[in-house]
RNA sequence: GCGCCUGUAGCUCAGCUGGAUAGAGCAACGGACUUCUAAUCCGUAGGUCGUAGGUUCGAAUCCUACCAGGCGUGCCA
């Protein structure tokens, strides 16, 4: 609707020019609004203040001009005014909310679903933890998010494909192996050295024990190398396959893990690097080959090679990238924690190094989570292994709370997730209020089965029968669903999605308890419960696309 | 030091590309169940939007400086 209403506003303003009482000019950008207040109409435009400067004409004046020219061909507005120190308000007939009612119930689960990606398709590569340890809280956030993210670019047309990158090789992988291997060796009670960046969670010992316990003593005469090579494998397999099992419970779902090793198996890295090398922006210094990312605004040029021959993860990205490039998508999302943002600069410039389309490029940061343990910080590191993992959060505070939590908040704001009130919360958590609405709308429906009352069709419904305040709030709700759907996925921000569905609970439940759906009005009865059944409808929807459950009954 | 993010009610946070009297949940207090589920509703109270300037018809939103917190600043990821 919002963009009907910047046609019609459009076309106003160009007949008061053509007829000479605009000025010409360029207009600004024309903005349609929600007032805060319904009082000020359903939509509004503050387009007439913002010509004032330019036009050096009173707001107010050019606004009543506007409304002059505004010509409704399609008949949806009751009424416009000028109000204030220029708004142009437009109230909106009853029947054109009434309209999206039946909408929405004849477009039954893909009410919603947008344009905006029509014939595109998305890569959103998220979470990609490395399988050194097991998911902490900080991942869930922002596995919620990136799910959520994909499930919204869906909605709006994309084909979306979500991408983990799993890292299987380099550094951090020598160090796995390390780590299994001095743990192995305490197990049979030799002395050793445990690496000092080992990761020394309690996890690296079970999987020690595991392997002696299956393999018995085959590796302690081997050659030392090769077994941390080997254990570090094993590792990682392991621990990416709890990764997988903690994402299974968290309902979110990958269609591809695109290993690293692949990056060198298929000779792509290499070749990317090679590439650089023939277009000179590679040089050799002080015995590493570095990239010269300052040309495309790094602060400094950033190292491909070490001195010791081992590649760095950001060669690596490079070709990752590259490749995601050549897969032909429209739109590539990459979502990093944000301890990694001083890493968006080098991967910008080696996508301009070759010479690759940045506009479809995007990484968004999630903050991090600050876990708080009876008021007081835990501090979070893989590698000491002092964390609260994602598991043991969703057995506590489950699933729906989990995620409902995760994206209540910005990406961009760091969120404090306090154990004990996340645990505490339970019925007073904001999902349940929200879950409440489906369940109520179902419970309604069995009541109204066992009274043996007609559930409707649209044919033999009289929707102008909905007439009461709150049905008008709740229509509109329904009816601007999609263009707030649409709104979500251009800013890529799911989070709104909570704000939109409290403030739909909030009316339905005023609702419900001030007024009966099932009456002796039959044809009123009918009219509420197609009502009911619609915001049911968008309110499964919704918590579909913030990966929550939609209970039948609480 | 430099860079990025954040600073809104007692707490946790919304506030959609600059708009009208800044909102919600929790916590607090007072009410509402013989009715379709009270996991709900109704009401009360709660604010120098970090500070100071600037831009303009208009700023929580944009710009500058400063203050506070987080993160980053490596031949780690």
């Amino acid at each position: 609707m919002k963009k009907g209403l910047n046609e019609i506003i459009r076309r106003a303003i160009a007949r008061a020019q053509e007829r000479g009482e605009l000025p010409e000019g360029a207009l600004p950008p024309l903005i349609v609004g929600y007032p805060r207040d319904e009082r000020h109409g359903d939509y509004a435009t503050n387009v007439a203040m913002a010509m004032a400067s330019h036009t050096k004409k009173a707001p107010r004046a050019i606004a009543e001009t506007i409304v002059r020219f505004i010509e409704d061909a399609e008949g949806i507005i009751e009424r416009i005014e000028v109000a204030g120190p220029g708004f142009i308000n437009f109230f909106l007939k009853e029947a054109y909310w009434h309209y999206f009612l039946r909408e929405a119930d004849r477009q039954g689960e893909r009410y919603g679903a947008g344009e905006l990606g029509k014939g595109k398709r998305a890569l959103v590569e998220f979470l990609s933890a490395n399988p050194t340890g097991p998911l902490h809280i900080g991942h869930g956030r922002i596995a919620a998010f990136g799910d959520s993210l994909a499930n919204l670019l869906e909605k709006v047309g994309y084909k979306v494909e979500r991408e983990y990158y799993v890292n299987d090789r380099g550094t951090q992988m020598q160090l796995l192996g390390q780590s299994v291997y001095s743990r192995y060796l305490e197990e049979w009670e030799r002395a050793v050295a445990f690496p000092p960046d080992g990761y020394q969670g309690a996890y690296i010992r079970e999987i020690a024990h595991d392997i002696k316990k299956e393999e018995g003593d085959k590796y302690l005469s081997a050659p030392k190398e090769d077994v941390i090579n080997l254990m570090g494998e094993k590792a990682a397999h392991l621990i990416l396959g709890w990764i997988k099992d903690d994402l299974e419970r968290f309902r979110v779902r990958f269609d591809r893990w695109y290993r690293e090793t692949d990056l060198y198996s298929s000779g792509l890295a290499p070749r990317l690097l090679e590439e650089l090398r023939g277009k000179g922006y590679l040089y050799e210094d002080g015995g590493a080959l570095w990239f010269k990312s300052t040309l495309f605004g790094d602060e400094k040029d950033r190292v491909v090679i070490r001195g010791n021959d081992a590649t760095t993860y950001f060669a690596s990205d490079i070709s990752y990238h590259k490749d995601k490039y050549d897969r032909g998508y429209d739109l590539l999302l990459d979502i990093w924690g944000a301890d990694h943002h001083g890493y968006i600069p080098r991967m910008e410039a080696a996508v301009q190094a070759l010479g690759l389309d940045k506009s479809i490029f995007k990484v968004i940061l999630v903050q991090l989570v600050n876990l708080l343990r009876d008021k007081k910080q835990v501090s979070m590191s893989t590698r000491t292994g002092e964390f609260t993992s994602l598991k043991e959060v969703i057995q506590e505070v489950g699933v729906d709370a989990c995620r409902y939590f995760f994206l209540l908040r910005r990406a961009d704001s760091p969120l404090d997730f306090d154990l004990e009130l996340a645990k505490k919360e339970g019925v007073e958590n904001p999902v349940y209020y929200v879950q409440y609405v489906h369940a109520r709308v179902t419970s309604i429906f069995k009541k109204a089965a066992e009274k043996g009352v007609e559930i409707p069709t649209f044919d033999n419904v009289d929707i102008a029968l909905l007439r009461l305040p709150e049905e008008r709030l709740l229509a509109k709700r329904v009816a601007i669903f999609p263009e707030f759907v649409e709104g979500m996925a251009l800013a890529l921000e799911p989070h709104r999605l909570t704000s939109y569905l409290q403030d739909l609970a909030g009316i339905f439940h005023s609702y419900y308890n001030k007024h009966r759906i099932i009456s002796d009005d039959r044809e009123l009865t009918k009219a509420r419960f197609l009502l009911v059944k619609v915001i049911q409808g968008v309110v499964r929807s919704a918590l579909g696309l913030l990966g929550i459950a939609a209970p039948a009954e609480m």
